[in-house]
DNA sequence: GTTACTTCCGTAGTTGACTACGGAGTCAAG
DNA sequence: CTTGACTCCGTAGTCAACTACGGAAGTAAC
């Protein structure tokens, strides 16, 4: 069985490819949001497209509003082991995602009402904006 | 006409009412996320429940992980004025919005898949969550 | 094998969003 | 009119998530 499918990508070209720069990289190892890559004799780091693909799902999430720490945790799920945890704690973010969902939702239907009826109702328009999000 | 619909709550109480402490109301209050409040002769700061309502939303918005910034442009077009511009940022804000909707439907999708599949196929999960970002 | 470009590493600085401090002034209750 | 809780203010400290720095060492092209 093959191993790794071609890890080639020193971290400036794995950084550009990923949309980071270099120092996020190394950053985001130190956090342990990337494993140890392998490295040349020399002691270059090496990447694939594995890695590239993790990183543009932190920066997805982050875009969320999930911190490091729990994208961290979302990403052990990943990995395949600790199975009953990894269904727990998915349970859990799930909840959470819903709950931004609706939240989301209200907020994009007071923006479009707030896009649609601003010309109309000039004045005191007191928009739905604040209300939308009362429910907590 | 009324003016005030009674700003009866100092610092202390408007704080324990928004679920905030003190020190991040006058934070809000320096950058322009709260507006200057009426004060006693005395110069205390008096609130009523609309400034309750500010800082909910704030805090609510923060979750869907808006900035403050982002925040505070989205408060003024609360405010009625500037219609034009109101209804050009609201636009954008709207299209951001629909963006991470969609994310968090993906990220929806694969976190429920995770959970319902996880105990079925044991060992090289694998799971769908980093491709489920991947869009981006 | 020299040159130019990366990469190495640790440490320090930055930004956003708070959080803590501390001494002086305000206010409601007794 | 004193007492105790609260509020005033500016400045400094904290935490997360980067971002910048700088000299030494690796590497690819000539």
């Amino acid at each position: 069985m093959m191993e790794n499918t071609q890890e080639n990508l020193t971290i400036g070209k794995f950084a550009k490819a990923a949309g980071v720069n270099v120092e996020t990289i190394r950053f985001y190892q130190l956090k342990g949001l990337l494993p140890q890559p392998e490295r040349t004799h020399g002691g270059i780091r090496r990447y694939g497209p594995a890695d590239v693909a993790r990183v543009k799902f932190v920066k997805s999430a982050q875009k969320l509003g999930f911190s490091l720490g729990e994208i961290g945790q979302l990403l052990k799920l990943d990995d395949g082991t600790h199975c009953s945890e990894a269904a727990e704690l998915a349970a859990r973010r799930l909840a959470d995602v819903r709950a931004r969902l609706a939240d989301l939702k209200r907020m994009e239907t007071a923006l479009s009402k707030l896009v649609s009826e601003c010309n109309v109702r000039r004045g005191n328009v007191s928009c739905p904006l604040i209300a939308a999000l009362q429910g907590e």
